[in-house]
DNA sequence: GCGGATCAC
DNA sequence: TATGGTGATCCGC
């Protein structure tokens, strides 16, 4: 058939053939395009672009995994490809055992649906390179515009550049169902069962007809009668139909003679087995890019037939699951689905949109909110409940990430989908984003009503509430979050309460405001533990409650928080001015949320909200909650812990709360507050140091999700994947005083996971990261210097790691052997032998920033 | 149950 | 200047 696409020679003239984009393989339309061409101008329009990069990280992804599966299969012995290789014989037998050549399907697909819908209610297109869609993306090509290397999926600046003269066309998807509905019609005179695969296609079972009508070749004639109808009951539009013995075949045979053609494969065993055998992979369904990619670079399956070659291989490699070996073996032998149509209800219903990309949160919120109402719509429509909330999200940076929680109830309110959804989005915030999308899973299988167009009672009842439910939340019933923080959720507490991450998730992002809580910080607190609600607090749901009933609910629905709260961004920087107070400088934080209180208090004397506590007050309200619920034992101010190894401290959940300090040791360590701490972020200092947020950001580009605990004069930094939230690097130290020298920061070594370790790029990455939180931490605190002891186990390890610091910054002092009296000083300090090593804090800053300013910018 | 990936249209 | 929306499934936790 086609050739393959020009696997991966990295030719630096030619750059382009090495972006392998989706809209060079050979589609319907595309002989006699200029392929390269093609390329050359999707890679010239693309390089560079966000996008762009995001697709050479996908790409490094897969030559990846394309490596690992290579590395397995060299593992292979001889012997267990033998042994898999019986166990696939026996498969094989069996799969033949169920093949099925008594059914008849027919696969038809409209050929370019949407362009020939357009043309046909606008002629004066005939003939004119057209494409329906925007500049942005395209859905559909017509076969003029096919012939410039116009696709479906092409971003259409990009198709303009290939074609000039290319004619945009908005979609209008009622325009297609309608014309869709027309296909239909015909499509049920032949099998009123048929299987809609979507507007455009479908699958026939037209083994009765072809039995009416008598003797072989019926087919032939049937789908061509098949495809005259759909064209004159339409008024124009043509389509392809394949025909074989199960839907598989058929759908690749639709494919062979398009457009406005036909092929039928004979119901034989051997026509089949010829045919499959020499099919590209790529074209069953099922088998996309990556797959194809993987089994044709990794294990030099081209062919179908090559599946049932190398059976063995791919028993070994993959899961014996449907995507794995036993699909593909099935695949190489052409067999494929002949059943009668099972009728599947969907199982989620979504909603999504891209905008331009933002990190501005409230915008972000006011999208949120307008999918919310849009999903929920959409929800009513169709009379579904359901109880899994999945918060979809795709970054400037074109990454993809989904956060879920399952609710202990059925909903379909989009009050109730905006709450939760605010918290998910919460807890990804600050990030740039350009796409929000929400999904609803789990449905409520007893109020689903079998047929949409029916309309059933449980439909009735599922409508009714739902609008009346509208019509209350207008007067009293169910209250916004932004109008009261308690709502009535007691859902939510229980929805929390049982699923942990979701509930550490969020605690992680409030971690430090556990200090200094404002009113509006203890709403939000009940709201995600109402369980502990206690003293005032109480009071407040009680007053709060009443007033449900009242009729103050009329302004318009927000959701936004009348007040912002006082948040340590990134547990640093104060999210109302900026200024970025560590962890550690507990009073300081406390006097600067003071501030902006009665500042707040001040602009809104005769604000509703003024039953705020006194400062004092609402310091120990915090930390009893904050205390409510590790249930540990309570202040028991100085216990004279005089030598606690320095684990035991970051075990605890609250390591800030005054009591557990040791005030001796913050006295030694810390040194008078500097008020002046970098507003680098805003203004002041020169912005050649990244402060804190700077770095914090940038990780969080960078997937890695960087903490800083602290407790006195220790800290630890951690950071772990933000996907999958396991721990990829840590650092701990102490700021102490330095013989004379000040302050210095000492760090233990950094360590990072084996994980980690593999990659050695994202090796002195996650390196460079956790180091610069402790460095900043350390220039946050007045230190210098900073020192650390690269340990010696073994030669190899040990130059690594020496090169490893030298390349972050730091300079060699000297070899502590324990040779000398000196060394028994570090030695004691440090408890091992190694390399001693230094580094100017502000040099290693300035040397860094480039590499964490630039990608906030 | 959750999150990332892949796939199709 | 600029690369979609909806739904399903699978794998590995």
């Amino acid at each position: 058939m086609d050739e393959g696409e020009s696997s991966s020679t990295n030719n630096p003239s030619r750059p382009w053939e090495s972006y392998n984009t989706v809209f060079t393989n050979a589609k319907a339309g595309m002989e006699g395009v200029d392929k390269e061409k093609v390329q050359r101008v999707v890679y010239e329009m693309s390089k560079g672009s966000k996008y762009f990069q995001n697709e050479e990280r996908k790409e490094a992804l897969m030559k990846q995994k394309i490596e690992h599966m290579r590395d397995r299969c060299a593992k292979l012995s001889s012997s267990d490809l033998s042994n898999y290789q019986k166990v696939v014989d026996r498969r094989i037998l069996e799969l033949e055992a169920t093949r099925d050549l008594s059914r008849v399907w027919l696969h038809v697909d409209m050929d370019a649906f949407y362009a020939a819908v357009e043309t046909l209610s606008n002629p004066s297109l005939k003939g004119k390179p057209m494409a329906v869609g925007g500049l942005s993306m395209i859905s559909t090509a017509n076969y003029e515009a096919r012939k410039f290397g116009v696709r479906a999926a092409m971003p259409g600046f990009i198709a303009r550049k290939l074609c000039p003269d290319l004619i945009f066309v908005p979609v209008d998807f009622p325009k297609y169902t309608h014309y869709s509905d027309l296909t239909r019609n015909v499509f049920k005179n032949y099998d009123p069962n048929f299987i809609a695969g979507s507007l455009d296609e479908a699958y026939l079972d037209i083994t009765e007809v072809c039995r009416e009508r008598g003797l072989s070749g019926g087919e032939v004639s049937i789908a061509e009668e098949l495809r005259s109808s759909v064209h004159s009951e339409t008024g124009g539009l043509t389509c392809s139909a394949g025909v074989a013995a199960n839907r598989l075949l058929a759908k690749v045979c639709s494919d062979i003679n398009k457009p406005n053609g036909q092929f039928v494969l004979q119901n034989d065993r051997s026509t089949v087995m010829t045919f499959i055998s020499s099919l590209p992979i790529r074209k069953i369904g099922g088998i996309g890019k990556v797959t194809e990619h993987i089994l044709k670079d990794a294990l030099e399956i081209k062919t179908c037939g090559d599946m049932v070659l190398k059976g063995s291989l791919l028993y070994a490699l993959f899961t014996q699951s449907s995507a794995g070996s036993n699909f593909f073996l099935s695949v190489g032998l052409g067999l494929g689905k002949t059943d009668t149509p099972e009728v599947r209800s969907r199982k989620s219903i979504s909603s999504e949109r891209t905008f331009a990309a933002t990190g501005d949160e409230r915008l972000l919120y006011s999208k949120l909110a307008e999918i919310a109402e849009m999903l929920s719509h959409d929800m009513k429509k169709e009379g579904l409940t359901a109880r899994t909330l999945t918060l979809k999200l795709k970054t400037a940076s074109f990454e993809i990430r989904s956060r879920a929680v399952s609710l202990q109830r059925y909903t379909c309110s989009s009050e109730d989908i905006l709450k939760h959804a605010t918290k998910l989005l919460k807890a990804e915030l600050p990030v740039s984003i350009r796409l929000i999308g929400l999904r609803m899973s789990q449905f409520n299988e007893e109020a689903r009503h079998s047929d949409p167009s029916q309309g059933t009672i449980t439909k009735f009842i599922v409508q009714k509430g739902s609008s009346r439910k509208n019509l209350d939340d207008n007067d009293s019933f169910d209250l916004d979050a932004s109008k009261n923080c308690l709502g009535n959720d007691e859902m939510l507490s229980l929805s929390y309460a049982s699923h942990e991450t979701s509930y550490d998730q969020l605690k992680d992002v409030v971690e430090y405001e556990e200090q200094s809580v404002t009113p509006e910080q203890e709403c939000k607190k009940e709201e995600e533990r109402p369980q502990v609600l206690e003293g005032d607090a109480l009071l407040r749901k009680h007053k709060e409650s009443k007033s449900e009933t009242s009729a103050q609910n009329t302004e318009a629905v927000s959701v936004f928080p009348q007040m912002e709260p006082l948040l340590w961004v990134n547990g640093y920087k104060c999210n109302l001015c900026g200024i970025e107070l560590p962890p550690s400088f507990v009073e300081e934080r406390q006097e600067h949320s003071d501030f902006h209180l009665a500042q707040r208090l001040q602009n809104e004397e005769s604000g509703p909200s003024s039953s705020t506590t006194p400062p004092s007050k609402r310091r120990i309200l915090g930390k009893e909650k904050a205390n409510s619920k590790p249930k540990k034992q309570k202040p028991n101010q100085k216990d004279g812990s005089k030598h606690i190894p320095i684990h035991t401290f970051f075990t605890k959940s609250n390591q800030n709360s005054d009591e557990r300090r040791n005030p001796e040791e913050m006295k030694m360590a810390l040194p008078p507050p500097r008020l002046n701490l970098s507003p680098s972020s805003s203004l002041g200092e020169p912005r050649s140091l990244p402060s804190m947020s700077d770095i914090l950001t940038s990780s969080k580009a960078r997937n890695l999700d960087l903490k800083i605990q602290t407790l006195g004069p220790f800290f630890r930094v951690t950071g772990k994947n933000a996907d999958t939230g396991s721990e990829v690097g840590r650092a701990e130290g102490v700021v102490r005083p330095w013989f004379g020298r000040g302050l210095v920061l000492h760090l233990d070594t950094i360590r990072l996971t084996k994980e980690t370790m593999v990659m050695d790029k994202s090796l002195l990455g996650v390196g460079l990261y956790v180091g610069a939180v402790a460095i900043r931490h350390g220039y946050d605190c007045g230190c210098r210097t900073a020192q650390l002891l690269a340990i010696y186990d073994s030669d190899l390890y040990h130059s690594k790691l020496v090169r490893f610091y030298r390349r972050i910054g730091f300079e060699e002092v000297k070899e502590v052997s324990g040779s000398s009296i000196g060394d028994m000083a570090d030695m004691l300090v440090w408890g091992g032998v190694g390399t001693r090593m230094d580094a100017n804090i502000h040099h290693l800053l300035v040397k860094w920033s480039k590499v964490f300013l630039k990608s906030v910018s």
